[in-house]
DNA sequence: CGCTACCTTGATTTCGGTCAAGATACGTGG
DNA sequence: CCACGTATCTTGACCGAAATCAAGGTAGCG
């Protein structure tokens, strides 16, 4: 009784990171709306949350660890879509066809909650607040992707690994946690995949990055020596940035 | 009245098509959802329907023409979001900042439907199918955006070109035109700048598939001549489609 | 301690971008 | 209806960012 208390606390603390609860909800809706949350064993490293092909039934929300989805296409070819982690929901691509054209994977050990989706459909129908939520959580994500889509057309391997930290950053300052030191829970190859470019190109941006003091990379542990520049770095403003590096060959005279 | 009556109708299929309204609505639920879709004027070409910056308060559906959306960044560079053909719905991604980021420019002269916003959610909390639908028609949005973030960030020109014409291919047979010969009613630069290439590229690709007859291409009229062979193209499976060129080269030896 | 998976670095290649020059279509006014 | 000017599209030549190929290096794990 008392540590399932305890697990609902943490974990109303999680509905309401995870679907970004509005505060309007009243303490009765929250309790409602955190009793339809399933809480979920621990999902091991490289094990699957829910896998493509698989039926739509639940939403699903990192409550600690991080994920990544894909997808396979005809020839096998993996593309990373996207990494969660925790607090933020994954799955609702799914809600579309009513199952699941991607994989979710931990990439870590990871803790994650499920949403029924039909219970979640029914509330919402009842709870005003939780419905219009429902429809700026899924807005947020068209509108984060169709950012991606840019990211993907018309930019730099440069300028996307700047703005993929730069995203990082600022999830992990909503979650109150330093936007300026932390831990890329995924690997190099996972996050050249995403950006659409090669793992070998990844390596090169981060070391000029390092050669230009704008970041640490020790590992997985990022540390941005200077946020300033890497955004400028993110849109494309540092073309002659080498002019730093020309020292490098001071005997070419 | 009687051309009210006409609108009605009209815009009716209209709504159904831009909600795409399952068939559970009732008659009456159907006139209920109708009624909140206001019709708007005609919009010339190259006239705004939305900018960057405007307080968000409608859905909108093209009703006859085609929209475009973009984005434009510091640098004053456009990015072509999406396009938007007769029964599809734009402007989702500003449900959740309350304001739209992108910019909505006819590309052809066009008639829309405006969708307040408030009412459809209102409406939403009281008609169960409506509100499912708009579940799914937000989640349709996303799963499209994910397919167009590993067209970006994987495929070659060719793929993206392909993949883009039978994507419009698909988007006309569900309205029950020839899903082979067809208009673009977009132009060639704002292919390119949609799928994250050159418009040089566009022309290039272009008449690569039309020497390899899997297409004609007569201004904007395209004429799909072997949706197979474009399919191939699509997913990369013509690498050494040159073979059939190389008869261009026969004094080679 | 050695194996495997991941990451880094260098050399080479290539796809597609950029630049530049025509060609074609289009709308406007004479 | 035609001539002209502007937009857009096509084509070619060249170049560059990043992919690929190929070794090494490192780190985590049994």
């Amino acid at each position: 009784m008392k540590e399932q208390k305890n697990y609902a606390v943490s974990c109303q603390a999680c509905s309401l990171n995870a679907l970004c609860i509005p505060y309007s909800l009243t303490d009765d809706e929250i309790d409602i709306v955190d009793a339809l949350i399933k809480r979920k064993k621990p999902i091991q490293r490289n094990k699957l949350v829910f896998e493509s092909g698989d039926k739509f039934s639940s939403l699903y929300a990192v409550r600690a660890g991080a994920v990544k989805t894909y997808s396979v296409d005809q020839e096998g070819n993996e593309s990373v879509i996207g990494f969660y982690l925790p607090g933020e929901m994954f799955g609702m691509d799914a809600i579309y066809s009513g199952k699941h054209l991607n994989t979710a994977i931990a990439v870590e050990n990871t803790y994650v909650c499920e949403i029924p989706y039909n219970r979640l459909e029914e509330l919402s129908g009842q709870i005003k607040n939780l419905q219009s939520h429902m429809f700026r959580a899924l807005s947020g994500v068209i509108s984060s992707d169709q950012q991606l889509q840019v990211l993907l057309g018309k930019k730099t391997a440069e300028e996307r690994f700047a703005n993929f930290l730069l995203n990082l950053s600022n999830r992990y300052q909503k979650r109150r946690l330093s936007p300026i030191l932390f831990r890329l829970p995924m690997s190099r190859s996972d996050i050249a995949n995403y950006l659409g470019i090669a793992p070998e190109t990844v390596s090169r941006v981060v070391r000029r990055l390092q050669v230009s003091e704008i970041l640490l990379l020790d590992g997985n542990d990022v540390h941005i020596l200077d946020l300033h520049r890497l955004c400028q770095s993110a849109h494309g403003r540092n073309k002659n940035r080498d002019e730093q590096n020309n020292h490098k060959y001071p005997l070419l005279k």
